[in-house]
DNA sequence: ATCTTTGTTAACCAATTGGTTAAACCATTT
DNA sequence: AAATGGTTTAACCAATTGGTTAACAAAGAT
C-alpha cells in the first residue's frame, strides 16, 4: 500500500473537513477546498466518507464529543454548586479559547437542522442534568442558595460562558474593543463569571 | 406605469429576502426561492437590487435597525442601574420572541464576515455604551451597585437575555424539554434574568 | 512472477445557481 | 393612436459544485 505515511489519509481528511467546516459552516465548505488543505484529490473525500454530508457529520460528531464530556464532567462530579460554577466557568472558558471555533459550529449547524442532535442524544457521554437538578433542589431547600430552577440557573451558567465567544463580533463593536482589549476581557471572566453567578444565588 | 397595487414590488421582494435570508442565512439562501415566496420572476430581483449580494445587505441592514436602536434606547435613558437591567430584560425578549430568527441571523452573519459590522457603526443609531460606562462607574462608587466593569455588565446581560434564543436546540437537548416548555422557560425569563443580575451586582 | 486488493489520480458529468438579455407589457404623455 | 419609459417575463449563459468513472500505482497474497 501507498500509505503508512507520517499519518494515514483518512485522518489528514478528517483535519482539514474539520478546519474547513468549523469556519465555513456545512453549506459554506467546499469539497475542493478540503480536499487541498488535505493535500490530496478530492476524489479521496468520496472513497473515504461517501459524501458531504457523512463527511460533515464526521465532523460534527467529533465536534461534539469534545464538547459534550466535559460539562457533563462537572454536571456528575460531587462537589457543591459553588464549586461547580467555579470549576465549570474556568475550564471551559480555558477550553473555548484553545477551540474558539466550536461553539459558533454547534450552534450555526444545529440551528440549521435541529433534528441533528436526536442522533447524539443517545451517546452515552451526552449530558444529562439529572444529578444536578437534585442537588439545586436540594441546596435550595436547605437554604445554601436561594431560589431558582435548576433549568434557568443552567442557562445562565451556559450563557455567561459560551455566549462571548458566539456574539463576539458583535460586542467588540459595541463595547469598542480591538482583538487585544477582548481577549483580556476574556481572560477576566474566568473569575468574573462564576463570581457574578455565586453572588446572585448564594444565601448570606 | 404596473404598480401602485396593494403593494410595491420592491417591498414584496424585500419581505421574501427577508424570510429566506434570516432563515437560511446569506449562502444557504437561493435567489430563485426569494423570488417564488415574492411571486414574481428572478430577474426582479436583480432588477430592484442588482445582486444577491445588495439584497442581502438591504436586509442586514434592516434586520440590524431594528435591533440596535432598542438596545440603545435602553442604554441612554436616564433610569437607574436596576430599573434599566429590568427594562431591557423585559422589553427586549418580548421583542425577540416576536423575531426568534433574528438575533441568530445577525450573529451567524457577522461571525462570516465581521468587518460588515463597520459599515453599520457610522450610522447614527449605532448602540453607544459611553453613557452606561459613566453610569455603572458612579454607582459602584456611590456603593449602590458592587464592584464590576460596564464592559463586563453589559457582556452578561446580552448572554442571559441573547443565549437562549441562539442556542435553543442545544438547550432543549440539554434539559430535555419541549417546544412549549421551552416557551415558558423563556417566559419566565422576562423576570427571572433581571433578578438574577440584579441579585448579583446590588449592594444590601 | 502474477494476481488481487487497496489507494490514488485526472478527466468527466449532470445539476444547480447567480446573473444577463432581448422582447413584451402597460400606464402615461404627446 | 403613436411614442415613451419604467416594469416584467421567458429563455439563456457561464461558472461552480458534488459526485462518478476508468485507468493506474503500490503492496501483499499465492
Amino acid at each position: 500500500m501507498k500509505k503508512t505515511k507520517d499519518e494515514n489519509t483518512e485522518e489528514q481528511i478528517l483535519n482539514a473537513a474539520k478546519s474547513i467546516f468549523q469556519t465555513k459552516g456545512m453549506i459554506g465548505a467546499r469539497m475542493q477546498e478540503i480536499a487541498d488543505k488535505a493535500g490530496i484529490n478530492k476524489a479521496m473525500l468520496h472513497y473515504y466518507y461517501r459524501n458531504k454530508q457523512l463527511l460533515f457529520e464526521a465532523v460534527f460528531k467529533n465536534a461534539f464529543s469534545l464538547l459534550a464530556p466535559q460539562l457533563n464532567a462537572v454536571l456528575n462530579d460531587d462537589s457543591s454548586i459553588e464549586e461547580k460554577v467555579k470549576h465549570f466557568t474556568s475550564n471551559y472558558i480555558t477550553f473555548i479559547v484553545k477551540h474558539p471555533y466550536l461553539p459558533n459550529f454547534i450552534i450555526q449547524e444545529l440551528n440549521r437542522n435541529p433534528d441533528f442532535i436526536l442522533k447524539m442524544k443517545d451517546n452515552p457521554g451526552f449530558p444529562n442534568l439529572e444529578k444536578f437538578k437534585k442537588q439545586v433542589q436540594i441546596e435550595v431547600e436547605n437554604g445554601i442558595i436561594k431560589p431558582i430552577s435548576a433549568e434557568q440557573l443552567f442557562m445562565n451558567i451556559m450563557a455567561l460562558n459560551i455566549f462571548p465567544f458566539v456574539a463576539k463580533p458583535l460586542i467588540m463593536a459595541f463595547t469598542n474593543t480591538d482583538d487585544e482589549a477582548y481577549k483580556q476581557l476574556i481572560e477576566d471572566r474566568k473569575t468574573e463569571v462564576a463570581d457574578f453567578i455565586i453572588n446572585s444565588i448564594k444565601n448570606t
